[in-house]
DNA sequence: TAGTGGTCTAGACCACTTA
DNA sequence: AAGTGGTCTAGACCACTAG
């Protein structure tokens, strides 16, 4: 590369200093589009942080800022005392987001209607996953969320059964799952796992779905512990495979 | 909130400057466990940043910075002019991510089995796909992907035909993949839009993978663009349902 | 108007890689 | 030894929020 010249070869893009956005957001965006013109291949070094300081005239922890963005997108990785790299496109990189179930439970035409509520005995599997004796009191909730009346999701739900805490009303309702997936909610649980199965839809679910059985379908198990990291809620999400999917990009995205 | 009392309570922790930790990452660490405690619970607001800089001890750069990652991690949410808010926990903010998939293909006792290489005339969804004529020449691969020499994933591929490059024998192995998982490989795509649904077997998938028809599957389809914006990868994964799941966590993780 | 977060500067020192 | 990224300082100015 000869000294002085822009990096970016003939683009010679700069950072416009009147714009709303950023100067490390333009940064990120004038590299991103030099790896996607070709400028800067998988597999090449991107300039040093120095140079980038004098290309664009601005300061080191602007760039390092920029730079690091494009580290956490996985569109490059630094190597101390080397440089930094572009990477190869990486499906390990790629994460699918439940930002798309947020919508469904944000929409003001999704309803929920509760199917049943009662105390059951701790069976095998509930009682272990709730840490409690087998034959415990556990309080069941089954759930319908509909959008437009239609059914989309069926949902169990176990929880830890508390004798002082009657159950209130509104925990039933659309409300606290929305709460759930938007983080307005309540405070309850301090933190939780998730899973993702592919199951088909059995006799039960079948009925309330008004789906066919065998059918293919997602599972989503979830449960939640509470702030002394007890766990106080077991359950699943059952939604027909032909009403959800999950999608996602890697690699360089178009600048927006 | 009484002057000049530390914002952590009894816990009253410290940066220590001889760590092997960043001074940001142990900030974020100590607020993480505060919040962790309940000595933050979520629509708290956070010590503000100067608070911060002076409870202990360090940059105002160097608290942004943690504040930062807890923004990111959605542990928390910023109002300018406000404050810096704790979050309750949110469905909305998770992620599923593939990086279980790269380990399979990274594993040593992965292996590839070609079951099929041809050209083959673009049919109806395969020509939308891929932006050519219908009954213009593809590529045609399938393969079937072994772990321990059992059969885990069946992939069909379709891929543009280019007379002028002729199929190399590495771009079928398993390293292909490899690299396409692992962010190692060649660098022929710029981007590309993956999609996780759920399916059953079909009678031709069910040979291959030793399962039964009907049972569950996941289904991931992916396609791939080149520098030039244009697809030249579209096919799919099948995996039988019992052999793979995807797992996370959501709300404050303990510190590790 | 005071306090807050959002951005940015112009350096510094360190650990690491490469030659 | 020279260059690189990793961390950090001690401020600054701005836009925004809230009382």
């Amino acid at each position: 590369m000869e000294k002085g010249k822009p990096t970016n070869g003939y683009l010679d893009l700069k950072i416009n200093r009147k714009s709303y956005e950023p100067a490390y957001i333009q940064l990120v965006n004038i590299i991103k589009q030099q790896i996607s013109l070709g400028v800067f291949r998988p597999g090449d070094k991107l300039p040093s942080e120095s140079k980038l300081c004098k290309e664009y005239k601005v300061s080191p922890m602007t760039v390092r800022r920029a730079v690091n963005i494009l580290i956490d997108q996985a569109v490059a990785n630094a190597v101390q005392g080397s440089g930094t790299y572009v990477n190869s496109i990486n499906l390990g990189s790629a994460a699918f987001h439940l930002k798309g179930l947020q919508e469904f439970f944000l929409d003001e035409s999704t309803t929920v209607k509760i199917l049943e509520v009662r105390i059951v005995p701790a069976k095998d599997r509930a009682s272990k996953k709730l840490a409690v004796g087998r034959g415990e009191p556990l309080i069941l909730i089954r759930r319908l969320l509909l959008k437009d009346d239609e059914p989309f999701f069926y949902h169990k739900e176990y929880l830890i059964y508390d004798p002082t805490r009657p159950i209130v009303e509104s925990e039933l309702e659309v409300t606290s799952l929305r709460g759930l997936f938007s983080g307005t909610g309540s405070s309850e649980f301090k933190n939780g796992e998730l899973g993702i199965e592919a199951t088909v839809i059995s006799s039960e679910e079948a009925k309330v779905l008004k789906a066919e059985t065998g059918t293919a379908a997602f599972l989503l198990e979830h449960i939640f512990y509470d702030f002394n990291q007890s766990p106080v809620s077991w359950g699943w999400f059952i939604c027909r495979g032909d009403k959800l999917s999950f999608t996602t990009t890697v690699g360089i995205q178009e600048t927006l």
